[in-house]
Order: structure tokens, then sequence, then C-alpha cells
DNA sequence: TGCTGTGAAGTGCTTCACAGCG
DNA sequence: CGCTGTGAAGCACTTCACAGCA
């Protein structure tokens, strides 16, 4: 039965449907066609069941008795997630860590794609990282309506994260990726996601110190 | 009454012990000195009994109608994860990546240092980035008894995580911190963090669909 | 009085177990 | 016969509510 109800989907199923898709995309690389609930649950250090509860969430996508379909399955997912389409992105704050994510090849390759950055230095300002010149902030509402900009990602110190954070939000972006190490204070209906390195540090310092 | 009893402490609340210390610096920053629950809970975006909680798992750092000094109560938490103390760390893969994460001074700043550099490629080796020279993988065993390593960073292709993991493991290391966007296995013990962009971003692209 | 620390209640995610279908 | 899809049970984390102390 299609569930057609916009039922709550846990964060964690979103989570772990994006990791799903990242083991799936490895099978296919070693050119398997098929695979079953349970090796695909073991690549991804989850449980079986938690596999097929998580898809049954967006359809019916396996077959009784075999397995997934694995090209098929990633494109399910993908569409299920909307993320088998182009998403726009503004980037503030083009030091170290903005630059290398300009570099990395994959957001492109995924639909994920960087086509504003800015800046509030001015002797940063007019700058060129790959193909894109570094603007200063105030221009950000006119490039977010005019390149349809739906996301923005900050990687800017953290006392001026909220700074950049406030700038997106003027400029009507709902989504934010956050890299800087500091809290963000944001409207409801706001989504703000925080890549933390040290979030991640600080757990394997603690497990590693009391070991469980 | 000080737990001393090795009651099991969720991963979460060790997540939000690190957001923690991260908003306590900014309050001071502004020269804050004491604070309750409450102003920490909202600017941490969690309930304030959960604060409570999170703190309650390692002693009583409150005062009764008073709250917390900000000074002890970073201490007291970076003292119960174990992250006053230099932490030594070697990363695999010195690309784009790697080497923004090598000039990111917020590591060595919060005593998390990169000791150590290695690559497989022989273009690479050899190189000095940040003061490290590139070493072929090889070395690793050797490098990280001889300076003290605790933590292994990936920032490899998809493809070669799995090969640094093992790299890793094979010289003892039992904590991995792993960016690249690929599962992957190891024995029981070891601790695998992922930093993955690509998963917020999957996050934050089915929440802009549904808006909810 | 105000805020902490904490048992108890509530909630939501995970795992089990099996019916149902290919 | 094997594996999916799913209600029900189990478990863990979160929130409530208030006793207790400064």
């Amino acid at each position: 039965m299609v569930n057609l109800k916009a039922k709550h989907i846990p964060r964690a199923t979103i989570s772990r449907l994006a990791t799903y898709v990242q083991v799936l995309e490895t099978f296919a690389r070693d050119g398997v066609e098929v695979v079953s609930s349970h090796p695909l649950a073991l690549a991804s250090g989850v449980n079986a069941s938690q596999v097929r509860k998580d898809l049954a969430y967006f359809g019916e996508f396996g077959i009784r008795g075999v397995g997934y379909n694995i090209l098929s399955l990633i494109k399910a997912i993908t569409s299920s997630l909307d993320v088998d389409r182009e998403w726009r992105m503004a980037l503030i704050g083009v030091g170290n860590l903005g630059k290398a994510l300009l570099n990395h090849n994959d957001f492109r390759a995924r639909g994920f794609n960087i086509t504003a950055i800015f800046d509030c230095d001015p002797f940063k300002i007019g700058e060129i990282v790959q193909g894109l010149e570094v603007r200063c902030t105030s221009e950000l509402p006119d490039m977010v309506a005019k390149l349809g900009i739906e996301i923005g990602i900050i990687t800017t110190p953290p006392e001026r994260a909220q700074r950049a954070a406030d700038h997106l939000l003027g400029a009507g972006i709902m989504s934010i990726l956050n890299f800087a190490p500091a809290r963000i204070q944001a409207p409801a209906g706001v989504n703000v996601e925080y890549v933390d390195f040290f979030n991640h540090l600080y757990i394997l310092a603690f497990k590693h110190t009391r070991q469980d």
C-alpha cells in the first residue's frame, strides 16, 4: 500500500536513507544488481528491520523472496527525498574551509551547486574562486532571487555566524547548513543543520576514555 | 550526590554537552558570569530539563536559586569528557579537504593536534603542508607509536576510505573521524564518527520540500 | 523566592516476530 | 522457500513536576 498520508517521518530515518544511498552506490560500483535488507543493513551499521521500516515510509520498493534492485532503489530514495534535482546554494565566508568546499567536486556531482559566494572582508570582495566572484553580503537578496538559491552555507568564524545567518534569513533563505562552531537563532520554520567537527571529536574522546 | 557508577550515558547527551561548551564560550566572550538552565537551553535549542539532566550525569555543578558559574561549568564539562588535554591525530588523504583541516587553527586551539599526515599518492609524498611532511601510509604504525597518536582522520575519496581505515586499525588506532562519504567496517570496540555533508544536505532538502 | 536535581510519566524510535506474497 | 512489509512489544531518551536547598 502506498503511503500517501503525510505521516511523520523520523529525522533519523532521513539520515539513514542518505547512508543507504551511499552504500548502494558502493554496491553498484562493484557490479551488484540486487540486495536484500540484511547485507544493506550490515554495510550501513543498522538492523535489517530498520532498513525495511525506513523504506516502507515511502512505498514498497522490494520484491518478496528476492530483495531490492539496487539502481531502482537508489532512484526511489533520491526521488522520495527530492535530491534527484538541482539545488542551488550560496556560501558565506570564503576562508580555508569555504574554499575547500568550493573545490569539492562531490557537491556538483550530486546536484548541490554553490552558485554564489559572499564575504564581508573588503580585501576578499572581487576575488575569483572556482570561477565565482566573491561578493558583499549586501548583494545576497538580489543574487538569491536572480539565481533561485534555496540553501545557504555558513563557513565564517563562529563570532560572525549569526550575522551571516541573519543575512540569509533576510534574503528569504529557509535552509541553512552551518559549518561554524556556533549555534544559530532562527525563527520557526527555518531549518538549520550543523556540521560540527568538535562535536564528533568530543564523542570520540569521551568514548576513547570510557571504553564502553 | 556524585555519580561514580559507570551508568550508561546517551550519545545524544555527549553531543549536547559539546554544544553547551560552544554556547557557554559565547556567553563568556560576552562577559556573562552566571547562567541558569533556561537561557543555556534556549541558546542550545533544547529543553531546560534536558540541560540539567545532561549535567547531572557527571555531578552537581549548579547553585540552587542561582544557576551555573560559566567558567567552572566549561571546566567541569571539558574535564568530564576528557577534552581538557592534548589529543594527537593522524590525517590520511592530503587533498583539498585534508589541507583545509590542516589550516584550520581551531583544532590546535582546542587541543586536537594533527601531528602526522599520510597519502598513498607518490606525487604527494615528501610535500610539506603546514610544516608536516606527507608520508606513505606504510609509515603509519611507526609514527603512531612514536608520536602517541590516538585518533585517525580520513579525508580520502570514498573508494579509498576503507583502505585508509584498515591502515589506521593496523596501527592500533581505535578512534576514527571519517570525512569520506563512505561507511567503514571496523571490529567491535573501534569508534568511527562520520562527518557527512550530504547527510545534512539530504535532510535540508527533504524538510524544505515537506514543510513540516 | 528561584533554580537545581531527580523520580515518574510520557513519547518516539527500534526491534521483534510473523503474516503474506513472489 | 525466502524475503518483504508491518502491527505489536520493547526500550531509550525526553519532558514533566516537584521536593529540596541556597
